[in-house]
DNA sequence: GCATCATAAACATCCGACCATTAGACTTGC
DNA sequence: GCAAGTCTAATGGTCGGATGTTTATGATGC
């Protein structure tokens, strides 16, 4: 194994074993590539690797620290993974998502909180036919992103949102804007909504199941 | 932004883009540290950060190559992100997969071939009470990955893999020898493979569920 | 045709220098 | 005493080049 290889399980492992806590700060650059018995330049490679995973933050003038390591964080780095995978095989992705998604609309029904009953309404507001893709990308991105978090589970979250990254989105509003059904997609958010406020989580579920079919839909005769 | 983080993103946009593909080899350090304008040093950089989310395949002596992107390296990038955050809500993950992998196995029970429950036999073999627990994490990994496996959705079963590392299993089957619960787990696991003969989707579903939240309860109590 | 060897290309590693930024100590002025 | 500004040491960011190691490839000889 290349020494920075090995320099990246090393520092992963103190994390693992607890050597290195989250908010940890590791000692400066040229210190610990001594430690390691490796150049800094190296060091730096494995430094960079962990840094683009959201394993360690790096402070410019400051020191490197270990993260929060909170799964939002798991989210991010899955994100840049995902973006750069959504071309092979989105049905897939969208297989996940439909039981993922249900589920997670489930128990959001039985604990959302009035508070998030109306930040979802507001994602509803003034979106017309005029609203740019863009703007529909980012509205839609809070709407599912506002359930998830309902259902109380930073890690279903973090994937979830993965799987649906801002960049995978953004081509399927392309196409729902030109085959004219925003209406529909927004009719459908609304039933959502509803359910939601009545708690019903079987019916949440299902319309989740059928508004992300929907897409599924439209995106297999797409392709 | 750094150079490194904009390397970074230019090689992103390039395979994003298709200007580099599965496969294509990129240019050497040297002509394309050139290229981007920074030194081969930062440009190692990020090249070893995108080689650990196994976006790009270095070979010494060779060249530098995209990989294939297929699922399964994207679920070598998460189980190495996953590893790192286990201790901090292995219940969350859990109740992640209690979503998925009883979901996996209804569509599984559909389609799941003769071999396939061949080799889930297999799993159950030569286990018994002086079984080590490395030995039982290997099974279960096995058993586990080869329902996800058949219901033959790549990202489906790479984030179940990921969700369910080694690492974090083997904490858990330490546990359960200790508790001496091995024998219903292979008892459950028996009855999960009848369900999946038989084609049985929705008996395959509940078992899993009840697998997986046994095992949930008893870590719930655990810690 | 096949095995062996020589060569060049490419990555791996290291070193040392210098720049840019930051936190924290310090000074100053009130 | 306190607030604001200043200075400095620590730390990461970047660079260029030198040298080692591995691999692919083509030449060589049989």
């Amino acid at each position: 194994m290349a020494v920075t290889d090995e320099a990246i399980t090393k520092i992963k492992d103190m994390i693992i074993s607890g050597k290195l806590s989250a908010g940890d700060r590791l000692p400066p650059e040229k210190e610990l590539s001594e430690k390691l018995g490796l150049s800094r330049s190296s060091l730096r490679e494995a430094v960079k690797a962990l840094e683009i995973i959201r394993v360690l933050d790096v402070r410019r003038g400051d020191g490197t620290y270990v993260t929060s390591l909170e799964p939002q964080l798991l989210s991010e780095a899955m994100t840049f993974i995902v973006d750069l995978h959504q071309d092979k095989s989105i049905l897939d992705i969208f297989a996940v998502r439909r039981i993922l998604e249900p589920a997670a609309a489930a128990i959001a029904a039985t604990r959302i909180t009035p508070e998030q009953i109306t930040a979802l309404r507001a994602t509803m507001e003034n979106i017309n036919d005029e609203t740019s893709v863009e703007s529909l990308v980012d509205h839609d991105l809070v709407f599912h992103e506002l359930i998830t978090a309902a259902a109380d589970n930073s890690y279903l979250a973090s994937v979830l949102n993965a799987l649906s990254s801002s960049t995978v989105r953004a081509r399927i509003w392309r196409g729902l804007t030109q085959e004219k059904a925003v209406d529909r997609t927004l009719a459908e958010h609304t039933a959502i909504i509803e359910a939601l406020e009545r708690g019903d989580a079987d019916l949440a579920k299902s319309l989740l199941t059928v508004h992300i079919s929907g897409v599924e839909h439209w995106l297999r005769q797409a392709l």
